[in-house]
DNA sequence: GCGACAG
DNA sequence: ATCTTGTCGC
């Protein structure tokens, strides 16, 4: 690790618009029990390209995790990474590749966090209101709160906590690895979000639909060089 | 004031 | 996220 700063200081103007900006939309996201029957579960992921962004939406039928569709959108990004506003960066593109989709999803596992974030309103709990769309976030890093490691046995979790709060879980998805930290995103709860992470999370550390997504970000990364 | 900091 | 080699364990 380098010893200057990991993230250049972002433009304060900017950041006062977009926190304003989530301030109005966390005000829109639902934390409850889903009151779906499950049928059709996507999953996405976003990877970049120099100036470019490259989104894809993968949807596998559910309970059997068959992929059934997969389609990408290839274009540009106008924001810079900034902590706590990557939805404002990656959103956009991501929109644009959900609309390719035949069959639309009961459910969305975002690779990010829902409402484990500084405001409530992390990228699955964002692109849920925009969607207005039951959505979860699955990350592979915490971005706020705290928590007591777990231990590195598939099944055993941790609440991550903001204060008093539960914003979170931290999940073991398979034995012997780090933990993945689950969250609700919109229209959802924290102990469904984390049964369905685990329960997706066949053979790998990251539950099938962010699996898959990010395995077909790479494929379509070679497409469109 | 000093770190921490999803992708 | 992306840049990058070899290497350890299942």
């Amino acid at each position: 690790m380098a010893w200057y700063a990991q993230h250049p200081a972002p433009d304060p103007i900017l950041v006062k618009e977009l926190t304003a900006k989530q301030e109005e939309l966390r005000q829109q996201v639902i934390i409850q029990k889903p009151d779906f029957k499950l049928k059709w579960l996507a999953g996405c992921d976003s990877s970049f390209i120099g100036e470019k962004i490259l989104s894809v939406f993968v949807l596998l039928k559910y309970p059997e995790l068959e992929l059934v569709e997969k389609v990408y959108h290839y274009g540009d990004v106008e924001l810079p990474y900034i902590p706590g506003f990557l939805a404002f960066r990656e959103s956009p593109n991501l929109l644009k590749a959900y609309a390719l989709l035949q069959q639309k999803p009961d459910l969305i596992m975002v690779d990010g966090h829902g409402i484990a974030h500084p405001r409530r309103l992390g990228i699955a709990s964002q692109l849920g209101v925009l969607l207005n769309k039951p959505t979860m976030g699955v990350a592979k890093k915490v971005l706020t709160g705290k928590y007591e490691e777990p231990a590195p046995v598939k099944g055993s979790t941790s609440p991550l906590m903001s204060k008093v709060e539960q914003i979170g879980t931290v999940l073991v998805t398979k034995d012997k690895v780090k933990p993945v930290f689950v969250s609700p995103g919109h229209l959802m709860d924290q102990e469904t979000a984390a049964a369905l992470a685990l329960e997706t999370a066949i053979k790998h550390k990251l539950p099938e639909p962010t699996r898959l997504a990010d395995h077909y970000a790479e494929v379509f990364k070679a497409e469109v060089r």
